[in-house]
DNA sequence: TAGAAAAGTGGAAACGTTTCCACTGGGAGG
DNA sequence: CCTCCCAGTGGAAACGTTTCCACTTTTCTA
């Protein structure tokens, strides 16, 4: 008898159909995975670290890109939570406010944020920005910077780059700094050349850009040099995220390093555990998620300033000495 | 009755199960989207693109990465089969002989390949890659170079790159030049360099290298500096994919420029007219969707290769003259 | 006001599983 | 030969929808 059922499988090429089987047993062996977009290789080695995880232990992926909007957001949450997927691993615009994680918490659907610092005792691996932003601070004031800026996209709908910005702001003022001045971006803007020229004659004596991500920083190396300005003598240039290419240009990207594969894997893996009960995989600390990547594109400013001359136009030198540093620094600690 | 029953779903946070609603109407909203990786932006792009265009008509994204194994990826299709996803899109590694893709074929489940050339009739948003290698063969032609060579990474579990190679062959072939040498890589691996130098040494004639995606060429750029070699002075460098920092680095890379977005978007929109039985966008000719993007590592190599004194060693020229080449190019048309 | 049409309500069936229970038949042991 | 136990088999219920039909109530028209 079973032979015959068997043979009749093979032929017929039957499989059990999971929603079925989903529906018996209000479970859907599938995960949510919300991100804010693709683009952007942090988040893809991200998912890319996730899916494998889940894959593995034999869960399906369901993937949305919000795009950074919150509504997008909103709604995806509300869609797979229909869907009845089993749990969530997402990054969110914001954590505090976010609709759809409230909803995701009132439900007790198993979930981990990811990249988000999580409020309360949510679970979540992710960075620590604000003191990865201190980090950047002291790397600047080691060589010399007195007024930095901070280049930023989505910053409104983006938490991390808010944080990010804070502890910029929290550093510089620690270290007795002029405030850091800020570019916003709303796009992927065409015109970045433009508005960073406009922003540094706005600011004539900032030697330095902390970026909010490193493909933006690329971008920003590349339009400061159609500027004629060179890198980093004219402008030292830090950014975010550690990817790959970073090392491979000319001069290398000076950036924090972190490391999303395995950020996306370990919420993976957190999800899991919160699923089938197993004892869940310790988190990192975020203040060791990252770590600074000194590199060619960023460097003490009073040396170089002198062989500029558009740099000279357009942002006249005003540096402290290296001895004021070194005096500044010591007050820190 | 209306109103009370709306208040209780509201108090409830009541919402339909896709599941009950999915066995119902046999039908889930939702795309099985099967790539090799999402570490390759080329598919980090393209999944971006199929999944906002499937969101948009309300379908959700169901994501698998096969990470280039075929096991997986028949393994993957069946469990998305049974999952009883309304469409594909997919990535495989060999077209012709993906026994996921038959099953899905046999099953009649609407899908669309990406990125493969389509065999049959089968619907696939795709680059002819062979024309595109045969694009790169006049790249170099017209630069004079006489002996070339291909470096790829997965050359046997992705038909994309084999084809790239076949048109590359043949494209040498027509201009009467050596058949190119080919140096295969496993792994995403960290002993380029040393790979590049035996290579190299083998082949101390050549002078150009087309490298099978735009990432593995910026490492391969670097690794040819790290032996003490210039680029593009003692060697050429032709990528695939374009993707942006391409431009961004220096020197810039000459490349095949591809739009990976829309490849994802137009399948994934190509698998909804065929569930929906609508009217299908047009497919753009493969020999459309990709043009060639000249950059600084591609140059001619007689003039360069005096200068170079490690080159000299590793490869001793043997080129041929302008002239030569100009006959070349007359022949060809 | 009677009758017909419209609107609303309740209940059954089906989708494909799994779980549970009851039943059947055969073999072993007394 | 009877009883008991076990394996194997068949059938019912439940999961959450939608569709369909029958029935009741309301509304409209003659």
């Amino acid at each position: 008898m079973r032979q015959r059922v068997l043979i009749a499988v093979e032929e017929l090429g039957f499989e059990f159909s999971e929603v079925g089987r989903s529906l018996q047993s209000s479970t859907t062996r599938t995960i949510g995975c919300v991100v804010p977009s693709l683009a952007n290789p942090v988040f893809a080695d991200a998912v890319q670290g996730a899916q494998e995880a889940f894959q593995e232990a034999g869960y399906q992926t369901l993937l949305v890109c919000t795009n950074y909007d919150p509504e997008i957001e909103t709604q995806a949450i509300r869609t797979l939570t229909a869907k009845q997927v089993d749990g969530f691993v997402l990054t969110v615009s914001d954590a505090r406010s976010s609709d759809g994680l409230k909803s995701i918490q009132s439900r007790e659907i198993p979930h981990c944020l990811l990249f988000n610092m999580a409020p309360d005792n949510e679970k979540s691996w992710s960075v620590d920005d604000r003191s990865a932003a201190l980090k950047v601070v002291d790397a600047f004031v080691e060589r010399g910077h007195r007024h930095v800026g901070f280049l930023a996209l989505k910053f409104k709908s983006s938490d991390r780059a808010r944080q990010r910005y804070q502890g910029f702001v929290e550093g510089c003022s620690r270290n007795g700094m002029k405030k850091p001045a800020l570019l916003e971006i709303d796009e992927d803007s065409q015109i970045l050349t433009d508005l960073l020229k406009e922003f540094l004659r706005d600011n004539p004596t900032l030697t330095g850009l902390f970026i909010s991500n490193d493909f933006l920083a690329l971008e920003t190396i590349r339009s400061a040099r159609a500027l004629g300005l060179s890198v980093p003598g004219d402008l030292s240039i830090i950014g975010f995220d550690g990817i790959k290419v970073g090392m491979m240009v000319e001069p290398s990207l000076a950036t924090i390093v972190t490391d999303p594969k395995m950020m996306g894997s370990g919420a993976a893996r957190t999800v899991l555990s919160a699923i089938n009960g197993a004892v869940a995989p310790v988190q990192p600390d975020p203040k060791l998620t990252f770590s600074f990547r000194a590199g060619g594109s960023l460097a003490s400013p009073a040396a170089e300033r002198t062989d500029g001359e558009k740099a000279a136009t357009l942002s006249p030198s005003n540096n402290p000495t290296k001895k004021n540093v070194k005096i500044q620094q010591e007050r820190l600690k």
